[in-house]
RNA sequence: CGGGGCGUAGCGCAGUCUGGCUUAGCGCGCAUGGUUCGGGUCCAUGAGGUCGGAGGUUCGAAUCCUCUCGCCCCGACCA
C-alpha cells in the first residue's frame, strides 16, 4: 500500500491530490486557483490532444489562433451570454502604464471575438461551412478550483462552426459530440452517456447543449465534453452574414465545442486506485517501463542494461514509436523503482534480473491488475502488444461496469431523493420540469440534471405528473 | 460574501494557553558513507529556518497586544 496517498474510502478529495502529487502531474501555482502542469501530467494532456487533433483533422476541421483578450463589450452583445459568464470574467484594466479605455476581458471562452472575425470572413454561400478548432488556455475566475477539475486558468480546444443551414449545424453539433463519446470511450477508456442537457444545464447563448457524461469512482458525475447548437444567437448579435444562391442575406448557423484538461482529473477519478495514477494505454505516454535488476550495479549496467535496451528497441519499434522507457536508476533498491512507475500509472512493467536472464525470461507486471506474469524471452513481444490491449479492454469494462452498478432508477421524486441520499450514482427519472424545477432539485438533493439518455424513452414526469416526459439522469456532480 | 480553521525547514507537524529550561524541535524527504536489494531495508553523519509581514509591551517574544497579508475547509456560486 502507498504510505504518500490517502485511501480512497478515507478521504475522496485528498486521495485525488495526493495521487496527483505522487504522479508528479501538477502543482499549485503562487497565482490562486492556477496550477502549473508539470512534464508527466503534460505528456497526458499531449497524448490526449493528439488524440482529439487527428480526429479533428480527419472529420475536416482546421486549426487557428485567435487572441487572448477580449473586448469587454463583446461580452454584452448576447444577451444569456453576459449573464452566464460576466460574474467569472478577469478584466485587463491597465495597460502601458495607463488606463485602457475599454478594459479587456481575458477569454473565457471565445464564440464572441470568432463570431466577430467569422462577420468579416463569411460573404457568401460559397465561404461556407466554415469548420476551425482552436487549441489554447482560457480563464473563468471560480470561486472553488480543483486541480484539474476546476482551475481558474485551463487548457481546452474549443470548435467553432458556421453553417448555411440549421440542419447542417446541427449535423456538425451531433457528429463533434460522436467523436469525443468515440477517444474518451476508447482511448480514455471512460464509459459516458451522450446526451442532451436540460434547459437549466444549457450553455448561455445555446439552442441546444450536449455533453459526454461521465461516472467517477465516488460516483459523482463529471461533464467530459459539451458540444453546442448555437442557433442564430451568436450570428445575429454578430452579424454573422450570407448570401445565399438567390442573393438573399442570410444569418449564418453555428456551434461550438470543447473539451479541456478536466478529462486528466476524469481520467485520475475513473481509473486511478490507492496505489496512485493508472493511465490506459492508448493515452499513456509511456506504455511499458524496462526495468534491468540486479543486486550488483555493475552487472545491471553492463550486462543487463544492454539487452533491456535492446528490448526495448524491438518493442517500440512493433508498438509503432517510442513508447517504452528503460529505467537505470540503478542505484535505487528494485521496491522504490517499482513504486515510482507505479505511481505514475505506467501500464506495464517489465523486470529483467538475473533470475529471469538464467530462466531465458521476462516478468511482466501489470498496472492495473497487479497480476505477475514470466514470459518467455521469445514470445515477449507479442504478449505485452496482447496484454497491452487487454489493458485497455480491461479499464474500459471496470468502469463501464461501475457506473452501471451505481445507475438506478426512480419512479417518484422520493424515490430519486432517497437513492441520492443513500446509495449516490445516477439516478434516472421521467423529467419535463422548468429550470426552476432544476433548481429545487438541487437545493433538496444536491444533485443537477447531467443529460438526458438519448433514444426514445418517454414516460410520466416526476415533478409535474404530465406524460411524454424524458428520460434525464440525475447524479451530484463535479 | 457568510461560518470555521491555519500560517514554524521542501512536505507534514509539535511547541503558543501558563514569555526564559530551545543554540527553535520531531517525522518524512534531501546529501554523503556503509548495509540491504524481485512491492517503499536498516544504520550513521550532515545540509536546510529572518517561527507569514509590520508595529507595540517586556530585561527577554514563535509564545502577550494591535494592525495587516495570505491560504485551506464548509456554505453560496460554478456554460
Amino acid at each position: 500500500m502507498a504510505r504518500n496517498i490517502t485511501p480512497k474510502d478515507e478521504n475522496y478529495s485528498q486521495w485525488y491530490l495526493d495521487v496527483i502529487k505522487a504522479a508528479g502531474m501538477a502543482d499549485y501555482a503562487p497565482v490562486r486557483g492556477c496550477m502549473v502542469i508539470r512534464p508527466t501530467g503534460y505528456a497526458i494532456w499531449e497524448s490526449i490532444q493528439k488524440k482529439f487533433d487527428d480526429a479533428f483533422k480527419k472529420t475536416g476541421h482546421v486549426n487557428a489562433y485567435f487572441p487572448l483578450l477580449i473586448p469587454d463589450s463583446f461580452f454584452k452583445k448576447e444577451a444569456e451570454h453576459v449573464e452566464g459568464f460576466s460574474p467569472e470574467l478577469a478584466m485587463v484594466t491597465h495597460a502601458g502604464g495607463e488606463e485602457l479605455e475599454e478594459p479587456f476581458a481575458i477569454r473565457p471562452t471565445s464564440e464572441t471575438v470568432i463570431g466577430y472575425m467569422y462577420s468579416k470572413w463569411i460573404q457568401s454561400w460559397r465561404d461556407l461551412p466554415v469548420l476551425i478548432n482552436q487549441w489554447c488556455n482560457v480563464m473563468r475566475w471560480e470561486k472553488r478550483p480543483r486541480l484539474f477539475l476546476r482551475t481558474s486558468e485551463f487548457l481546452w480546444q474549443e470548435g467553432h462552426t458556421a453553417h448555411a443551414t440549421a440542419e447542417e449545424a446541427q449535423e456538425e453539433t451531433l457528429k463533434m459530440l460522436g467523436v469525443y463519446r468515440d477517444i474518451i470511450e476508447n482511448e480514455l477508456a471512460i464509459p459516458v452517456i451522450a446526451g442532451e442537457k436540460t434547459e437549466g444545464e444549457r450553455f448561455p447563448g445555446a439552442d441546444h447543449t450536449y455533453t459526454c457524461e461521465a461516472m467517477m469512482s465516488d460516483t459523482r458525475a463529471l461533464q467530459a465534453g459539451t458540444s453546442h447548437f448555437l442557433g442564430q444567437n451568436f450570428a445575429k448579435a454578430f452579424e454573422i452574414q450570407y448570401q445565399d444562391k438567390e442573393g438573399n442575406l442570410q444569418y449564418c448557423w453555428t456551434s461550438s465545442w470543447g473539451v479541456s484538461t478536466r478529462l486528466i482529473g476524469a481520467l485520475i477519478m475513473v481509473h486511478s486506485d490507492n496505489d496512485g495514477l493508472i493511465v490506459p494505454p492508448n493515452i499513456a505516454p509511456v506504455k511499458a517501463v524496462i526495468l534491468p535488476i540486479s543486486k550488483d550495479e555493475s552487472v545491471a549496467a553492463n550486462e543487463i542494461l544492454p539487452k533491456a535496451k535492446e528490448l526495448s528497441a524491438k518493442l517500440d519499434e512493433e508498438l509503432g514509436g517510442m513508447f517504452t522507457k528503460v529505467d537505470t536508476d540503478f542505484h535505487m533498491r528494485p521496491g522504490d523503482r517499482f513504486f515510482t512507475h507505479l505511481q505514475q500509472g505506467i501500464p506495464l512493467r517489465l523486470e529483467l534480473g538475473e533470475k529471469d536472464l538464467q530462466a531465458g525470461t521476462v516478468r511482466l507486471v501489470r498496472r492495473d491488475t497487479g497480476e505477475k506474469l514470466d514470459v518467455k524471452a521469445e514470445n515477449v513481444i507479442p504478449t505485452v502488444k496482447n496484454i497491452l490491449a487487454d489493458i485497455q479492454a480491461n479499464m474500459f469494462t471496470r468502469a463501464k461496469t461501475f457506473r452501471d452498478e451505481n445507475t438506478h432508477d426512480a419512479q417518484s421524486y422520493d424515490e430519486l431523493k432517497e437513492i441520492i441520499e443513500t446509495k449516490g450514482g445516477f439516478v434516472r427519472a421521467y423529467f419535463a420540469g422548468t429550470p426552476e424545477d432544476e433548481v429545487k432539485i438541487r437545493e433538496d438533493t444536491g444533485a443537477t440534471p447531467r443529460c438526458i439518455v438519448p433514444g426514445e424513452h418517454l414516460g410520466k414526469c416526476f415533478m409535474t405528473g404530465q406524460d411524454n416526459a424524458k428520460l434525464t439522469i440525475f447524479a451530484k456532480a463535479y
